[in-house]
DNA sequence: TACATGAATAGATATATATCTATATGTAAA
DNA sequence: TTTACATATAGATATATATCTATTCATGTA
C-alpha cells in the first residue's frame, strides 16, 4: 500500500508533535525522557508517539523496561521532497 | 511576525485541500470552478480556500465578480524545505 | 512469586474543525 | 435602481482529535 502522504502532515501539524521531534533530532530518547519536556501526562505524550509511529516518522526499539524511539530523517526527506514536487514546477521556479 | 510553519502544515492536512492545491497547480481558477470539482457546498469550498489563503498556499485575485485563485509555489518550496532543514542533518543523510 | 516500574491502552470529556443552511456583501447587467 | 449572480460570513451541528484518569501489560528485581 502506499504511503498516506496524508497521514505524515496530519502527524506534523501538531506543535507537541514537533517539539517531540525536535528533542530527537540527533538524539534517542525514551517516553520518560521525552515526558520530561512536557506538562502532559504520559498517557498522552505516548498517544502523540503512536500517531507519529503510525505515520513512520519515528522508529521505537525496546531495552529492559524502557522504549527508546529515534526521527526517522528518510521519512521526512521523502515526504517534504514528494509534496513539493507534486505542487511545484521546479524549472518554472528557477526562472523567477 | 515570523511565518507560522503549523500553520502551513495545519493547512495542507486536509485532503479537500490538498485537491484545491492540485487543481490550481498549473492554472487559476475561480470559486465557481473550484467547486464544481467537489461534493462540497460553495461555502465550504471558501472556507478551505480561507484557510489555504490565510496560510499564504494561495493567492486571490478578484476580476469583476469572480476571485480568481492560485498557488503560491514558493510558499509551499520554503515550508518543505525549511521543515526538512530543521530535522534532518543534510550531511548525515547523504552519508547513509 | 510478589512487587515496583515504564509504557500502552481504554474510556470519558473537552476542544477544534469541517460541513451545512441561511444570509450578507459586492458587482454587473437589465 | 432593481435584479441576478459570485463569493464571503454567521451560526448551528457533527465529527475528529487531544487530553485526562484509571487500568492493563510487560519487564526486571527483591
Amino acid at each position: 500500500m502506499a504511503y498516506d502522504l496524508n497521514k505524515f502532515f496530519k502527524a506534523i501539524s501538531d506543535p507537541n508533535r514537533v517539539k517531540i521531534m525536535e528533542l530527537l533530532k540527533d538524539k534517542e530518547l525514551n517516553v520518560s525522557e521525552i515526558c520530561q519536556h512536557f506538562d502532559m501526562q504520559q498517557p498522552s505524550v505516548s498517544h502523540h508517539l503512536s500517531v507519529l509511529k503510525n505515520a513512520d516518522i519515528v522508529a521505537h526499539t525496546k531495552r529492559g523496561k524502557e522504549v527508546y524511539y529515534r526521527l526517522d530523517s528518510i521519512c521526512i526527506t521523502s515526504c517534504c521532497n514528494g509534496f513539493q514536487e507534486q505542487f511545484v514546477d521546479i524549472e518554472k521556479l528557477s526562472k523567477a
